[in-house]
DNA sequence: TCTCTGATTAGACAAACGTCAAGACAGTGC
DNA sequence: GCACTGTCTTGACGTTTGTCTAATCAGAGA
C-alpha cells in the first residue's frame, strides 16, 4: 500500500536532483525516509543489484531482457519478478520493441541515492 | 548464515575504498554483490535509513541511544534490533560509555555505496 | 489466420523480516 | 553490598519476500 504510493513520489523526486541533501548534513525526515528507503531495498538483493549493474552499465545505454535472463541460474519469471521491483522503485525503465523488451538505467534516481550517501566528512576526527 | 560471512567481508571492504566501480562502469560480480546488498538491505528501512541519517549527522560524530529510541514511535527493543542490523550491515561502530552506548557512523562504507551509484552518466544519450 | 518465440502475470510455498513482551546484563548512586 | 536505571538479548507471532510452476499476453513470420 505505502510501496505504490512511495513509488509515485520518488518518480516525482527524480525530476528534482536537489531533493536530498547527503545523510551526513541533516537528519532525514519520515517522508523522505519513507520515499527513498523502497530504493535502497530494492537494491538490496545480489541478483538485483547484479541486475542493476547490467543494466546501468550497457553499452548502448540499455539491454535486452533476452541477455539479463541466462546471465543467472534463476527462472525467466523470477529475473521478470525482479525487475518488475527493480521497475516500481523507480531505478528502471522498460520498453517493448518488437519481440523483446529493453530495461533501461534513470541515472536521476541513482545520482539522488549517490548523493545522499555521499559524505562532506565532517564526522568523526 | 551468509550474512554474517557477508557482514565481515563488507568490514574487510570498507577498509579497501577502491574495490568497488561505479555499476554505470562494469558489471558487479556476484560476489561483489552478495557482500555489498546486505548493506542496500540495512537502508532498506525508513526506520533505520532515518537512524543512520541520525547517526551520520550527529556533531561531534557520535550519538546516544537515549536520542535515537524517543525519536520514534517504536518500543526500545526494536531500536536496538534496527542498530543491530545497521551495526552488521558495517554501517556503524557501538561503543559503551558509563550507562549510555553511543553510535558512530563509518563513512568507508557509506563512501563505497555511494561510489557504487555515481554514474559518470556515459548512460543514455 | 495460425503457430512459434519470448516476457509477464497469477498462485503457492518456504524463508526471512519487523515488531513486541519478557528476561538478563551493565553501570550508577547510596 | 544493594536497589535503581537503562540497554541488550531471547523467543514468539504476523507479514513480507524470493522462488518456482503453470497460465496468459504480445509480437513475428509463414
Amino acid at each position: 500500500m505505502s510501496k505504490q504510493a512511495a513509488a509515485l513520489t520518488l518518480t516525482d523526486i527524480t525530476a528534482d536532483a536537489s531533493c536530498c541533501p547527503p545523510i551526513t548534513e541533516h537528519r532525514i525526515p519520515a517522508e523522505t525516509a519513507a520515499i527513498l528507503a523502497p530504493a535502497f531495498k530494492a537494491l538490496g538483493d545480489p541478483v538485483r543489484l547484479q541486475l542493476m549493474s547490467m543494466i546501468a552499465s550497457a553499452s548502448e545505454g540499455e539491454i535486452c531482457v533476452c541477455e539479463l535472463t541466462p546471465a543467472f541460474e534463476l527462472s525467466g519469471p523470477t529475473i521478470s519478478h525482479h525487475l518488475k521491483t527493480l521497475r516500481e522503485a523507480g531505478l528502471v525503465d522498460a520498453e517493448r520493441r518488437g519481440t523483446w523488451v529493453y530495461y533501461r538505467a534513470r541515472p536521476g534516481i541513482l545520482h539522488q541515492l549517490a548523493t545522499l550517501l555521499t559524505a562532506q566528512t565532517p564526522v568523526d576526527a
